[in-house]
RNA sequence: GCCCAGGUGGCGGAAUUGGUAGACGCGCUAGCUUCAGGUGCUAGUGUCUGUAUGGACGUGGAGGUUCGAGUCCUCUCCUGGGCACCA
């Protein structure tokens, strides 16, 4: 008998497949076709176990796939533009690009013996001026089609550095390198008008049934549609001190509100310190300018904004209530208020929007109610009382003359109020905000434009492009390399041939991500996309990658998608480009760490840690370690699994046995090392019992009661990939190896059912499954045989055995032909004794069959 | 702060979607095989009840709906993801 040994099996039939080009994506008319794609790595050099999760689950999906007779694409590429390399530039004097290639060739290094089933000649990498030139033809294209605009946004500022910081860069509101606080600054960018399409975006929701329900939420909720009333008040002195110098004098302040039911408690009139009018003030007045600074401090995160405390300054302004020329609101900068959100200013409604009322509190502002709960009317003290949507309250002294309505009703009623009296206007509002594309970065790809003196801002012409980053740069000094650059930017401007200067800013990574998909159907084409690949590959059939990108990359590949439609790039039908999405979870793992004398912690790798009965201790000293379970695999935490050593030490179908089993795909796994070592004793089971099975000769008995099993292992197998429940799969392929084994059956029957097992096992342990087909005469290549159908006449038992509850509490069991009728049940299940002795001589009140599953008696 | 998800034995999890809670795996216990084993095989294993083919309890917590709730409803606690320049 043979040992079992992936490091013979795995190469061996890895190169059986290459050679017949087993998973080459072809177009073939006569075939359906199946597109599954996980979401493309970025290089950062080393695969994760992650990652073997992700496109483990994704070759499952395709292997499965073509057995079921689909003509599959399965591609793979790389992210590879974005932050960290420039970051390895400036840590270790290296080139960005260097650095990524080197990346890429490490990571395919470790992926090839994985066995996955890709297509690697359709690979591409985003940093390629083959992929990124045809982005930037595609830029050309959506500015020519106002798909592209410039105006100001703000940027998280480092004054020390003098440069631009992403989100990321700032901690607890301080550069990274610097330490310096972090300001809000203002630039001119390019953005898309993804704006446009919030309203298409937000309904096409209802058509991505295949897509998770909370991904569906988040996006409804990100895009945020809302309705309220937009309206002015008033200037109560149109000739007040404090508006005087103001350059274009508007006569009010427009503020929108999605709650305009609570206008008679309005207790302040609040402006982002963004606010044209705080702008204003903030050059004429020196207390001004200084209290709008300090709110300027801080990262441009929402989080930062709405987390940071709460802070205001009067104006000196006043304005009128709208309702009552009489009733003066004091008009206050506050740093909570977003520019980009409606008008940037709005109505302090202290007694029902806590943060209003937090803030009148703390200022000393007036707090009234405008209604009460109608079963607890009480004045609103330190919480603010929510007005429910569908539940009545009760409305004090209402303009509109309603006593008494939900929330819903009285916000539409005061809306009509308004816009019958001619002061207000309902409006729908939505909170997405335009995608802002410019990076003030090197590793991105540059945006194809050019800034002439004359012309203005000029696109770059076709012929010209790709307009390539240059090699020669340096990431001595902080700021874009691309600004200080000698010659790069000098060109001749596109429209009139004078010298002009090239735009610096390069693309979001998130723009490279959000096509790749469509790329992949024909990678190295001369044009964005080709016209009959797109028609047959695309959609995606079937997306899968992390929950964290719910919503920015999904939104934009999806907004994407339409823009490359109203370009010409691709049909009608690809509007929505991923036809089925799973969200799959991370792989988790313990963190060991201990404390250093100033309580700071240490973290140790696992094997410097010994585990015992009552916790764990560092094996060197016998120091008592904390086990955080469950946490996110991080270098420097010590606790990331590389799957490298998995694979070295176990081989690839192990590895991918192990991320498949346990754990369902979508929640998060805990990488275990007794996990990966039952994974390996299991297919080595597997193989010791295909052995001994392909020698057996001979009859044996009870034939019908294995392949009963068999079919129901395979329909439990097919549901469970069909299912994206990999571990319920799994499962079922354990417990019919336990039945397999114990089988009497004949040897001829064993050997079907052992070339079947190879079929179903082959999705999750493809090299395994080939040698054990193999070895059982199975024909061909198990990659390629027709995916085995279960017979219905045998997935269905002949009697079922029916618990019997006495008021719901489970009590017996009786076994009964499965299509006896409901009264012979119920008859039978009262004659037990269990029924008999509960009742006690009484008759039931009430007896409940539900056929097949269960019978309660109510006594 | 806001949006979304998840909490089931010692552990990972299953549960036909309102119908026998704990499938399958890990771990543990006992036994067998073996010169030996960190191999393999067999049996047991939710908790409590001194005995069990008995009883009670049991799906983060508190209430509720139902003949029947892990599953539905209300409130609540904890953990994770996202928050527009990480990818």
């Amino acid at each position: 008998m043979s040992r079992y040994d992936a490091s013979i099996i795995e190469p061996k039939w890895q190169a059986v497949w290459d050679e017949a080009g087993t998973f080459a994506a072809k177009r073939d008319e006569t075939k359906p076709k199946f597109y599954v794609l996980e979401m493309f790595p970025y290089p950062s050099g080393r695969i994760h176990i992650g990652h073997v999760r992700n496109y483990t689950m994704g070759d499952v999906v395709a292997r499965y796939k073509l057995a079921k007779g689909f003509s599959v694409l399965h591609p793979m590429g790389w992210d590879a533009f974005g932050m960290p390399a420039e970051n390895a530039a400036m840590a270790s004097g290296g080139h960005p690009k260097t650095w990524t290639y080197q990346n890429i060739e490490d990571m395919k290094v470790q992926m090839k013996p994985m066995g996955w089933s890709l297509d690697w000649s359709r690979e591409l990498a985003t940093c390629d001026p083959e992929y990124y030139g045809q982005q930037q033809a595609m830029f050309i294209d959506m500015l020519d089609k106002e798909l592209v605009y410039r105006k100001n946004a703000v940027v998280n500022w480092d004054p020390v550095d003098m440069t631009v910081l992403a989100n990321e860069q700032v901690i607890d509101g301080k550069g990274w390198r610097s330490g310096a606080e972090v300001e809000r600054k203002e630039l001119t960018q390019w953005f898309f008008k993804i704006s446009d399409f919030s309203e298409e975006l937000l309904e096409a929701i209802d058509t991505l049934k295949d897509w998770p329900e909370k991904v569906r939420l988040m996006q409804a909720n990100w895009i945020g549609k809302s309705r309220g009333l937009t309206f002015s008040f008033e200037f109560a002195d149109a000739d007040d001190v404090a508006l005087a110098k103001l350059v274009d004098k508007p006569t009010g302040i427009e503020v929108f509100t999605t709650r305009p039911d609570t206008l008679m408690g309005a207790s302040f009139v609040g402006i982002s310190p963004d606010h044209p009018i705080a702008r204003s003030l903030e050059t004429e007045n020196s207390d001004v300018a200084e209290f709008v600074a300090k709110c300027r401090k801080g990262g441009t995160t929402e989080e930062a904004i709405e987390t940071a405390e709460k802070l205001g300054m009067d104006t000196g302004i006043r304005v009128k209530h709208p309702l009552d020329p009489n009733w003066e609101l004091p008009v206050w900068i506050a740093n909570f208020i977003l520019m980009d959100y409606g008008t940037g200013a709005i109505f302090g409604s202290a007694a029902h929007d806590q943060r209003d009322l937090d803030f009148a509190r703390k200022y000393g502002l007036p707090v009234i109610d405008t209604f009460f709960d109608l079963n607890d009317p009480k004045p609103v003290e330190d919480e603010a009382f929510l007005p429910p949507k569908s539940d009545k309250v009760k409305w004090v002294n209402h303009f509109t003359g309603i006593d008494e309505a939900t929330g819903d009703e009285a916000i539409e009623a005061t809306i009509a109020f308004a816009e019958k009296a001619g002061w207000g206007k309902g409006v729908t509002q939505y909170r997405l905000r335009d995608w802002g594309l410019s990076r003030q970065r090197y590793w991105g790809c540059p945006i194809p434009v050019v800034h002439c003196e004359t012309c203005g801002v000029v696109p770059e012409k076709k012929e010209n492009l790709p307009v390539k980053l240059p090699d020669d740069v340096s990431f001595d000094q902080p700021g874009n390399p691309l600004d200080r650059h000698p010659t790069w930017r000098d060109c001749s401007c596109p429209s009139c041939g004078a010298p002009a200067k090239r735009e610096t800013d390069t693309m979001d990574t998130f723009v490279d991500s959000s096509w790749y998909y469509a790329r992949f159907t024909n990678p190295h084409a001369d044009t964005p996309t080709v016209a009959e690949d797109v028609k047959y590959w695309m959609n995606v059939d079937q997306y899968i990658g992390g929950i964290e990108h719910a919503i920015l990359h999904l939104l934009y590949s999806r907004f994407y998608a339409r823009a490359m439609n109203l370009t010409g790039h691709l049909p009608d039908s690809a509007k929505e480009p991923f036809n089925a999405l799973f969200t799959q979870g991370m792989v988790t793992h313990a963190i060991y760490q201990t404390r250093d004398a100033a309580g700071r912690a240490v973290y140790h790798y696992p094997e410097e840690v010994e585990l015992t009965e009552t916790g764990a201790v560092l094996k060197e000293t016998g120091e008592a370690v904390e086990v955080i379970p469950s946490a996110k695999m991080s270098k420097s935490k010590y606790n990331v699994v590389d799957p490298v050593d998995i694979v070295e030490r176990y081989g690839a179908d192990t590895a991918r046995w192990f991320v498949m089993s346990d754990s369902p795909p979508e929640r998060d796994v805990e990488w275990t090392a007794s996990g990966a070592e039952a994974a390996s004793k299991f297919l080595a089971r597997i193989w010791r019992m295909a052995d001994e099975i392909a020698e057996a000769e001979g009859a044996g008995s009870d034939d019908d009661a294995l392949l009963r099993e068999l079919h129901k292992t395979i329909d439990a197998v097919t549901k469970g990939i069909e299912g994206f429940a990999f571990n319920t799969s799994i499962a079922k392929l354990y417990g019919f190896t336990n039945t397999l084994q114990k089988s009497k059956a004949g040897a001829e029957t064993r050997q079907q059912a052992m070339r079947v097992m190879a079929q179903l096992l082959a999705p999750m342990v493809p090299h395994l499954a080939e040698e054990i087909w193999a070895r059982l005469g199975g024909e061909g290549l198990v990659a390629n045989a027709a995916w085995p159908e279960a017979d219905p006449a045998l997935l269905v038992d002949d009697s079922v055995t029916l618990p019997i509850q006495i008021n719901g509490k489970r009590k017996a069991e009786i076994t009964v032909p499965k299509d006896m009728d409901k009264a012979e049940v119920e008859a039978l299940a009262l004659a037990t004794d269990a029924v008999q002795k509960a009742l006690g001589g009484n008759a039931p009140k009430k007896v409940i069959v539900v056929p097949g599953r269960i019978v309660n008696v109510v006594a």
